[in-house]
DNA sequence: TTAATAATTTAGGCAAACCTAAAAACAATA
DNA sequence: TATTGTTTTTAGGTTTGCCTAAATTATTAA
């Protein structure tokens, strides 16, 4: 189990291969790791052959990278960490929901497991992340909840908020107003046609969201 | 306030230069700091130029380095940092008291003003780190205790323990044998001329300590 | 006071992680 | 299939933070 100790650049791409993956299923072009890091492609290539050396990739030139098993083992160690971080930063320090995400980039490169696994017990092994993402255990399993979008939801059927996309402050503020969050139930009234919207019962109220909103808020069915 | 944004690097050096120049007031060597970083005499000097041209410290070739009033300032935050973070890792984390060290030199650089305010927050404003060092405020401010060796107290005087310098193991499990800790109340009751040895009085038992553990043993007279 | 020793700095190099510009490979389509 | 456009890689450069070896300055001791 000796953690393989790399730079703070190094996680950073593993961690973006494997996002860009879909759980290592997909192999994933150069250009695309280049976008999510703001990193020139040239750069991008003298990472992959760093991360190929170590075998936490695999590299075809021209053709694209695949995150290999050891590689997913740590890139779930990452997000393992980032996410712990985040429950810290929003239920112990009190940080609003969309201000935890860069903090616990930084945070998450502390490498100490000692530190990530004590943290995971005071926090009492919590199983989502503030945003509704699932937290991989020490061994990195993680469990996946089937997330739909409200619109695909029925009229009368019910669900659990367990995800919200948008991170910027005014649509924080909105569903402030809304009373939603990560765990609110709610349960579909009618589904208007014209626009897409929703109406929706939250709380024994009923308000009617744009697509756009519902497009932002997953749900898990219950 | 904009807080300079400063590397990993130069936050170690500012800060050794800062804990080796005893408040601000001595010159220090770049001898000193090579010995104290483990870093080569000339990478020093290197770091140096880079400190001086940011007036973080100021420089006389071959003479030593002073820090400055804004160097300070930026050491007493580092300080202020990782100390706070010591105290969240032994009261809420459980971390053994001679583990905290070395993880809060990684957390120490992470450097959200809001993470660490909150921190102390939710710490309830700590004044004392878990080895007895005073915690800076938000502002710099900082209180200094005189600290005492045991050996400097006369017969029948009381101290409070306030700093224990030696880390290892060891020697903690030693003080966890003889209950004592940081806030734990002495009393001299006889200094033996022969060894320096001193016995003292702890929760009404009296034991006696050699010169070598009283010296680690840093105490408030009360 | 000069010679030896110690401390410090300069000079030149190296690895990591980035960059730009240009070449090479691949893909798309006329 | 030949041409055009896109993607990826190579080549060569920069900055940061370190290194060794050699030169310079300061200190100590004969």
């Amino acid at each position: 189990m000796s953690n393989i100790n790399l730079s703070k650049s190094e996680e950073n791409y593993l961690k973006s291969i494997f996002n860009l993956s879909e759980f290592g299923n997909k192999q994933v072009s150069t250009n695309s790791i280049s976008k999510i890091l703001n990193i020139e492609p040239a750069s991008v290539t003298d990472m992959i052959k760093k991360l190929s050396k170590k075998n936490l990739i695999y590299h075809e030139k021209y053709k694209g990278s695949t995150i290999s098993k050891s590689g997913i083992k740590v890139a779930l160690q990452i997000i393992r960490r980032h996410r712990l971080w985040e429950v810290f930063l929003y239920e112990k320090l009190k940080f609003k929901w969309n201000k935890i995400h860069e903090i616990a980039e930084e945070l998450e490169h502390v490498s100490s497991e000692e530190l990530i696994d004590n943290l995971d017990k005071y926090l009492k092994y919590p199983k989502i992340d503030p945003h509704g993402d699932p937290i991989p255990n020490k061994l990195g399993e993680i469990y996946f909840i089937d997330k739909i979008s409200i619109s695909d939801l029925r009229i009368n059927e019910k669900g659990i908020v367990s995800r919200i996309i948008n991170e910027d402050e005014e649509f924080f503020n909105l569903l402030k107003k809304l009373n939603i969050e990560i765990g609110t139930e709610i349960k579909i009234i009618d589904k208007i046609e014209y626009d897409k919207s929703v109406e929706i019962l939250i709380d024994k109220k009923s308000v009617i969201i744009s697509e756009d909103i519902s497009n932002n808020i997953k749900i898990t069915k219950i």
